[in-house]
DNA sequence: GTGGTCTAGACCACC
DNA sequence: GTGGTCTAGACCACA
């Protein structure tokens, strides 16, 4: 995995968002288990601690659930994680359109430009 | 302007593709005269070098040019303008469809939700 | 290799002449390996950094290519060398021909002298 | 005047040559008066004594003269310059074909592609 | 050990 | 005050 950050985002949502985009592509399938908070921050060179409010995020939004004696688990409910990676792709959505509009791109000039990129 | 950098890819390429930006969006129109290197290397925490390094690139695609001891300034030459901000969302679109296939859209499913988002 | 700069160019551009030169005229055949970056400095008593500066410069002219943690290749493009050749010649005619004017000689003169001094 | 010097050849021959080019161009003409040592030296921002050496040089071959009392003149014999003129001339030749076999020219095809480039 | 990037700080030419 | 160049020295990724 290629952890980076952006300098103008909590770096702990871009870990959270990071980790979930790794949840709901089947890095982390349902039910299997996260490495130790540990070993997770040191991978990505974070303090443990902002790693921690990553995963408490994503425990709050019921993705991970603990085990108190054996760690963290990625939730078994499919739909949750369904739920999630929706979420996750419209929020890439209105972030790209609004990439496009500061470049100068409506939304139909960005539509009509994105098809014809793909035809190619 | 807020100047954000993400930790993967060199300082400054992602100044000129900032600084691009600019100029393709209007902030910086043909002509107009770009603020000293050592100004904006300030506003955005660098070191005048990696944005004169910046700068040169843009320069060598024609994008600004040079008055040696007067400033910078933005091409006159529309033309130019308009095919660098046509790259720039193409390079955007590229990368917003790859981020997509990251999560586990196909494109088509990405169109469609793109479509279907935009409605509401 | 004896390297030797003049006072009123930059170095970095003397630098690219100079080791452009050592290619064209086959001392770095096609192909071969440039020494690294680091050496080249050294023995030309500048900074690496200029150095680079000088290299980057023949590699946006195709000359060289960077293999990264390998080192530095000449381009194994004939053709490439061939041009860059005719051109550092059309150059060096270019400046021959002016600094003749700047001594009083006119083109004709030039030639003719150029002609009489190679039969002796 | 624009000096300029090369690294690897004693400054004084450098400044000899660069003032012999003046005389020979008529920028100083047949009997008109140098300026004095000092002024000349701190033009070229080198010492005295070296701008010395390169001027007794030059009276050496006859092309300046000194006038104890009033300053230093340039030679009103115009034989003199002319044959310093074709001197140098010569010796211009001379290190272009060098140059020009240094890049991998033949006499020949210098005179060629000169021949050429002139029509041009 | 390789190239690449970045910073800090200096000096220069030009107007 | 403007851009341009240069040095010294550091750190990084990659293999």
């Amino acid at each position: 995995m290629n952890w980076s950050f952006e300098t103008d985002r909590p770096i702990y949502l871009q870990l959270k968002e990071q980790i979930l985009r790794m949840i709901v592509s089947g890095v982390y399938p349902p039910g299997s288990k996260l490495p130790p908070v540990r070993d997770l921050a040191a991978e990505a060179s974070v303090n443990p601690n902002t790693l921690q409010k990553a995963l408490s995020e994503l425990e709050r939004d019921s993705l991970v659930y603990t085990q108190r004696t054996s760690g963290r688990y990625v939730t078994e409910d499919g739909n949750m994680i369904i739920k999630a990676k929706k979420e996750l792709a419209v929020e890439q959505i209105e972030l790209f359109i609004k990439k496009m509009a500061g470049i100068g791109y409506t939304v139909e000039e960005t539509i009509a430009l994105l098809e014809k990129t793909v035809k190619e």
